[in-house]
Order: structure tokens, then C-alpha cells, then sequence
DNA sequence: TCCGTAATCGGAGGGGTCTCCGGTTCATTC
DNA sequence: GAATGAACCGGAGACCCCTCCGATTACGGA
């Protein structure tokens, strides 16, 4: 994306964009961009040319968050079976989500895939390692595209948290993981 | 929604506009409206009135279609045993979603519930119809609850058709669909 | 220290969405 | 055939997104 800029005085104005962008953000997600720019004391030229678009922006602004989800797959495998593994990491998606309720519209975009990869693609390996090892073991089916779920997945990102929405997720985390599993071995 | 303007002149100028917006919006999604307004020789005052919001025009030009889709859950529960009626339900709302592929954003937004229940509650009335049947027959599980469906069905209406998009649908609905199934009864 | 230049700045501008409200016109009543 | 008021028209205006490009400035070399 944005490897880094050189000069100083663009590196203090990224940062300074940041700052308020994450406050006004917090505010109200659809904060304009207009206005954190202002805030921030660059003109609009400059905030898109360091974020090109409002995707980016917020991105970046949470980019620390969305690489916690994404370690914290090959670590459930260490001390839980995929299966389990699977669920907890799920629930932890469906946290995220319900906490960053107003962020999600975006991170949603994102995760259409016609966004750039460098978002996209950690997060389509999290789920292609917790699947891979759910099929060694048998308890999934074996030829699962990590990409469909993470599709299905992004269902609950859009699950309005004030209505009911604790429930509802863990319903349809029940039915995502349902359709998943290993059909159980009709024959021996 | 606009139960019926009963001035003629209302009245036509609302048939203009869908006229033209049938067109432009076929031609690209992102037609503006200001355009389509102009087109239609009117102010972009009198295409607000009658159609509050983007997502209420593009309803009303697709409200023929979704009705066909909405009615043919019944029908095929009379020809087909319920799963298969339910299979073959899914397919045509995938093949919808792959034709009206740029339209979907806007009908996704609706899926979302926030918009009014006149266009979302015939739509869940008629997976109701078919989760009941297979639950009557024993091949669904028991309570299901139709939004969750219908909101994992959503994603369907997200995929880029140009990309594999048959197939992962089809891969997508199996996935859903065996998420819905009544486990294999276990004990006897 | 001074300078050249490429990176950076930032706002004007084109296009959109949606609201608001003074002016206009139909339909009804007398 | 008026008259009148409710319904309707439509564009100006407020705000926003994003692009483009002339002006500005930091940084490395002479």
C-alpha cells in the first residue's frame, strides 16, 4: 500500500491524520473525510494521497486488531482439536464484529475480495489452516475452499449487535460449522 | 411505501421516471440519479418524492422479479419432496444473483433488514414455507429460523459471476444447505 | 552553504446525493 | 365557470467524494 514515506513532514501529517481519523471514526463511522482533514490540518489532497481511499484509511486504523484475529488461528490449534479450534476462532470473528459493528460495512468491502490482497489474503490463510487441520482430522470435509467460508463468515459482520445479536451469530456460526463437517461416514 | 399519487400528472411523471431508470440503471448500475431525473424530465426534487431513496427505485423496478421468486417456493414444494424443493429454491435465488449481479448491492442492503419489511417479509415468509416442510419431513433440523437463512443466502448475491462464479455458488449452497440438515439421528 | 529537484502539499473543480421550500397546477366545491 | 387549497413540481443549496495540478518544501549532492 502506503510502504512509508520519506520526508518528515509526510510522515507527522499521516500520523496526525491517524490520530483524528481514529477519534472521528470512533465518533461516527461515517465521518467525512473532508472534516478529518480539516481537523488534521492538511488539505483533502493530502489525506488521499496517503489513504487512497476511505477502505484504506480505516484499514490501517485497525490493522492491529485484524492481525490479532489472524494469529490467534495457529494458536487455538496448538492447545485445542481443530474442530474446537475452529468454533472459538469463529466466536472471536463474531466478537470482533459485533464490537466493530459500525466498522464492519467497510472491513465487508474488503472482504469481497476486490479489494488489495494484502488484507484479504492473511485471513483466507488463518482459515485455510484451521480447515486443513479440521480435515486431517477427519472431523471436516476435505476439500474446503478457504475463501467460501471466509464468504459465509463475513455474514456476521453485518449482524446488527443491538438486536439480538449475540444470539443470532452463535446460531448462525452453529449452521456455518454444521455445514463444514465431515458428512458422518455412512459406511465403516 | 408510495401507496399511489392520485394526480395525473404525479402519476406520470412517476411512470417516466421508472421507464427511463429501467433503462439507464440496465445500462450501469451506478446511474446517477440526477441523470436519470433530467432524462425524465423532471426536477431531482420529484424523483426524491416519489422515490425516497435509491435503494426504493431500484425495489420497485426488480419488485416484478422477486415476486416470481417468492411464489415459485410454493410451487416447487408441491412438485418436489422438500429438500429437493429447497435445492432447486436456492439454485434460481443463486442464478438471480448472478444475473442481477450489479443490482445486488442495493437488494443486499435491503437483505440487511433496515429497510422496510414490505419487500423483506415475503421474502422470509417464503423460506419460512420451506424450512417448515423440511422440518415436517424430518430432513431440517427443527428451528430454523429464516432470517439466518436468509442471511446466509445473501452472500450469494456477492458473488462476482465473472470469477468462477457458478461454481463457488453452487459449492457455497452445499455448504448451507448441509448446514441446515437434520443430524443423522444418531442413537437407535 | 547553497541549489536543484523530486516528493509533497492542498485547494479548486467536476460530479453526486439528498433536503427544503416558494411557486405552480390539478381536482373539487360552489 | 370560477375559486381555493392540497398536492405536486423542480431547482437552489448544503454537503460529500475524489481528481488534478500548480505551488511549495525537504533532502542530498556540489
Amino acid at each position: 500500500m502506503n510502504s512509508k514515506p520519506t520526508r518528515k513532514d509526510a510522515l507527522g501529517n499521516r500520523e496526525r491524520i491517524l490520530t483524528v481519523a481514529r477519534d472521528a471514526l470512533a465518533a461516527s463511522t461515517s465521518a467525512s473525510l473532508t472534516a478529518i482533514a480539516k481537523q488534521a490540518g492538511v488539505g483533502i489532497g493530502t489525506l488521499y494521497r496517503h489513504f487512497p481511499t476511505r477502505e484504506s484509511l480505516i484499514l490501517e486504523l485497525y490493522r492491529h486488531d485484524i492481525q490479532q484475529l489472524i494469529d490467534l488461528a495457529p494458536a487455538l490449534l496448538e492447545s485445542h482439536p481443530p474442530l474446537a479450534a475452529l468454533r472459538r476462532w469463529f466466536e472471536e470473528v463474531a466478537r470482533y464484529g459485533r464490537l466493530k459493528y459500525g466498522v464492519a460495512e467497510v472491513i465487508h468491502a474488503a472482504t469481497n475480495g476486490g479489494l488489495d490482497d494484502e488484507y484479504y489474503q492473511p485471513f483466507v490463510d488463518a482459515i485455510a489452516v484451521l480447515l486443513n487441520a479440521g480435515s486431517a482430522a477427519g472431523s471436516l470435509k476435505p476439500d474446503l475452499v478457504p475463501e467460501d467460508v471466509l464468504l459465509q463468515l463475513s455474514v456476521l459482520w453485518r449482524i446488527d449487535p443491538a438486536r439480538d445479536g449475540e444470539a443470532r451469530a452463535a446460531r448462525i456460526l452453529t449452521l456455518v460449522i454444521d455445514g463444514l463437517l465431515a458428512k458422518p461416514t455412512t459406511s465403516t
